[in-house]
DNA sequence: GACAGAATAT
DNA sequence: GATATTCTGT
């Protein structure tokens, strides 16, 4: 029945969800050493080098850049990001250190917006406002802007799968959530749409009993595994190149094997990022190092100057 | 003044 | 198109 449906993704999907400890924090300064120095922006060892993130990872021991779980990113070149940056950073001089100091692009991981979504859950459609959000995903440097952003790119799209699985006309047919290939259905995708928000409220007939699914508190997910969840992003990414979502029988699709693999010690990674001048973009990146590399590649190379960040979940709210 | 939500800019 | 920033209402 549907509710077994549903009881299976949840279940499934659930098991993707991030946990704090594997998530943790991992990431990198936005301000660079030679950016820090250039600017006289002190950079304690443990301490906060910037107001722009709190590097947990800062004061944790740093696994050495060579680390065998940092293959040097193939699609990503340093030298590209460096030139392509030289402009902005400490180099090209030309932007001023309002420039740096401002807070970089937040990436909307798959993994990040399960948490997102998860909050959301958590509190009720009606309750999922901004503030309370991002002290539920409990994610180091996420402001309450990101997420209000994001918030309101979700709600857009609940909406849109409304108008879909109401109307019955597009192609939603099968189900409430069709993914349509979409990039930004494929990131919401990535983490369910609790069938309580595409209802429109106890609409008659419907007669939902409960207006919440069974959902467990997010303390109690966070001890879940979520290795998956790095795979998910990473294939996040793949599926930009490959082409589609829908397809884990191919022998690249899901490989639920390496998804089980032992989580890979969230130890070190993004230190990279770091090393990338005048790139700020800033992305909440689990711990697998197995999806970092991808993480890197460069969304868009275009801007000359995107900035990603990476954040993490801090689990200690 | 703080926040949420929407509109607009990058 | 994704995310940030700004604007407006509460």
């Amino acid at each position: 029945m549907r509710e077994e449906e549903e009881t299976e993704w949840f279940a499934r999907w659930e098991e993707h969800l991030p946990s704090p400890e594997e998530l943790t924090p991992l990431s990198q300064t936005l301000i660079t050493p030679a950016l820090a120095i250039a600017f006289d922006i002190p950079i304690p060892a443990d301490g906060n080098p910037s107001p722009i993130l709190s590097p947990h990872f800062l004061h944790r021991p740093l696994p050495p850049p060579a680390s065998p779980h940092l293959p040097p990113p193939p699609d990503f070149e340093t030298s590209d990001l460096n030139s392509a940056s030289a402009a902005s950073g400490s180099g090209g001089g030309g932007d001023e250190p309002a420039r740096t100091l401002k807070r970089p692009r937040l990436v909307w991981t798959p993994q990040l917006h399960k948490r997102f979504v998860d909050a959301v859950a958590h509190l009720g459609i009606k309750n999922a406002v901004p503030k309370t959000i991002m002290q539920l995903m409990s994610v180091d440097g996420l402001t309450r802007e990101n997420v209000a952003s994001h918030l309101q790119k979700y709600r857009l799209y609940l909406k849109r799968m409304q108008g879909l699985s109401t109307s019955g006309g597009g192609g939603g047919g099968g189900g409430p959530i069709s993914a349509s290939d979409a990039a930004t259905d494929q990131l919401f995708a990535s983490a369910p749409v609790p069938h309580h928000f595409l209802s429109r409220r106890p609409v008659a007939g419907l007669g939902g009993p409960d207006p919440f699914l069974p959902y467990m508190p997010v303390t109690a997910l966070q001890h879940h595994q979520q290795i998956t969840a790095a795979m998910q992003q990473q294939q996040h990414y793949h599926q930009r190149h490959l082409g589609h979502f829908g397809s884990p029988t191919s022998g690249g699709g899901f490989d639920h094997g390496f998804l089980n693999r032992p989580a890979v010690s969230q130890s070190g990674m993004h230190q990279m990022l770091g090393a990338a001048p005048g790139m700020g973009l800033m992305q909440l990146t689990p711990s697998s190092a197995a999806s970092f590399v991808d993480d890197l590649e460069p969304a868009r190379g275009g801007s000359g100057e995107r900035k990603v960040l990476t954040l993490f979940p801090t689990g200690e709210d």
